[in-house]
DNA sequence: TATACTGTATCATAATATAATACAAAATAT
DNA sequence: ATATTTTGTATTATATTATGATACAGTATA
């Protein structure tokens, strides 16, 4: 008779790369630059783990050590990864000529965002003049409900699964307007899937009126986003609805993805 | 008497994750879709640890696999690489505005770069009209050598450090004039160093005048250059030196990174 | 000055990653 | 259409590696 037997070890998954991968994932907007410790404590890896996966990142040239302080940050090597990305995405590819051409046209920010999970995450970013640090850079990640390129993308969806996503998925508010009524967000998304294009005011930044268009496959699937932020100072929804709507519901359109 | 001595085991590096990076870096502007074989195959792993830090990778969301030709492409989650290295670098976020400016201001398509190894890597792409795609995107690298930028900022080197770059450092012929003559290369530095900013035509892209000016930390440390590029048809040296030039090298200079 | 915290280094050992292997499915060659 | 090769998937015994406990120097804080 055996004793109690030890739990299958699962062999398809290597735990030493996924705990190192949680190394390169602790630094974001609010941690910039980290101690061995702080890593530690923020990965809920042990410090002789934070130390060893630390050192192996930092020798692989992941991250950059300062070192007066001891403290490291991501390296230029993170943007190799964008940079894989960025060439194995034929949508993106694809749309840069038109939204270089959309933004000169309309001399306004302009953004593609790919739906991910319960969000969604800009792509590619063509800041106007004015436009904040944080709205000028890929990889920002924002709830899909709460932005317009999101809840334009729900619009696509068939009725059901919209108020199943309305009720369940995650919102977050940024500025004192973001709205957290779910209700109101349920009606957002039907207008836009009457409309054809969902309009959106101070959700995500506090100034901006938010214009967003899907980019959808052959069978309708929603597979990116067009967006267009303005400011409220020199904008009206109305004058909106009449200037920037038609060409970015145009452009969008004319980006038929292969699959 | 002991036997041969097993070779000592580097605990402070962790080889799992080193293979697992491998797998994440094998994606490129050439290799943009791979089967497990091949993954095998261009890593140089074996097919069971491909197989096993593959499937890991998959699990933890880096990268996606198509289900009807089984064969993997970086996800979404790359980009969230590029965003914490965006914000973690704050001459970028300084940068940031001023390079809008002068986009605007210009109507060219304006870069910057950063120096890594011999090379130089765009972190900030603001495409013009007409800018090619791999162009526009960032995580680009490019042989200092080569660029205007990666040649204006070892411009601020040295002398000596200078000569022993230009003798050692890579280079690679994009263009059928790309220049692989090292004279002429260290001519051009030798004329920027004197000017203040580079210019060159026709090395990295078949049909662009550029300009590149350095940023230079206030001990006078080149950590950055602004890089304008021009259509060759629409564009002459001479043009582009009085109406270009002085924009460059002022928004270059008005950037004064901490350290 | 005392104490707490951080970073670095080491090592015995348990757990994990390895690579060999088998086999089904798909692709390619004949 | 059939045979062969290649690819992808799954499993396992075992060697190697990653673990975490520990010690200690240096730094920061009380």
């Amino acid at each position: 008779m055996t004793g109690p037997e030890k739990p299958r070890q699962n062999t398809l998954y290597v735990s030493s790369l996924a705990k190192g991968l949680r190394i390169l994932e602790v630094f974001s907007e609010e941690r910039l630059e980290l101690g061995l410790s702080e890593i530690a404590r923020e990965t809920g890896l042990d410090k002789s783990a934070a130390q060893r996966l630390v050192n192996t990142l930092h020798q692989l040239g992941y991250i950059d050590k300062n070192a007066e302080t001891r403290r490291y940050r991501p390296a230029l090597k993170y943007l190799d990864m964008a940079y894989a990305y960025l060439w194995s995405d034929n949508l993106v590819q694809l749309a840069m000529p038109r939204l270089i051409e959309l933004s000169r046209q309309l001399q306004q920010t302009i953004n593609l965002a790919r739906p991910i999970e319960q969000h969604i995450m800009y792509v590619v970013r063509l800041p106007g003049y004015r436009t904040s640090y944080g709205a000028s850079i890929i990889g920002r990640r924002v709830p899909a409900l709460t932005a317009s390129s999101g809840r334009v993308m729900l619009s696509r969806q068939d009725e059901n699964t919209i108020r199943k996503c309305v009720n369940e998925w995650p919102l977050k508010q940024y500025t004192g307007t973001t709205t957290l009524d779910r209700q109101e967000i349920l009606d957002s998304i039907l207008l836009a899937r009457e409309k054809g294009y969902c309009m959106s005011e101070r959700q995500v930044l506090p100034d901006e009126i938010n214009v967003a268009a899907p980019i959808c496959t052959n069978d309708g699937k929603p597979v990116a986003a067009i967006h267009c932020s303005l400011p409220v100072i020199r904008w009206t929804q109305e004058k909106a609805e009449q200037e920037i709507v038609p060409h970015i519901v145009e452009t969008a359109r004319s980006i038929s993805p292969p699959r």
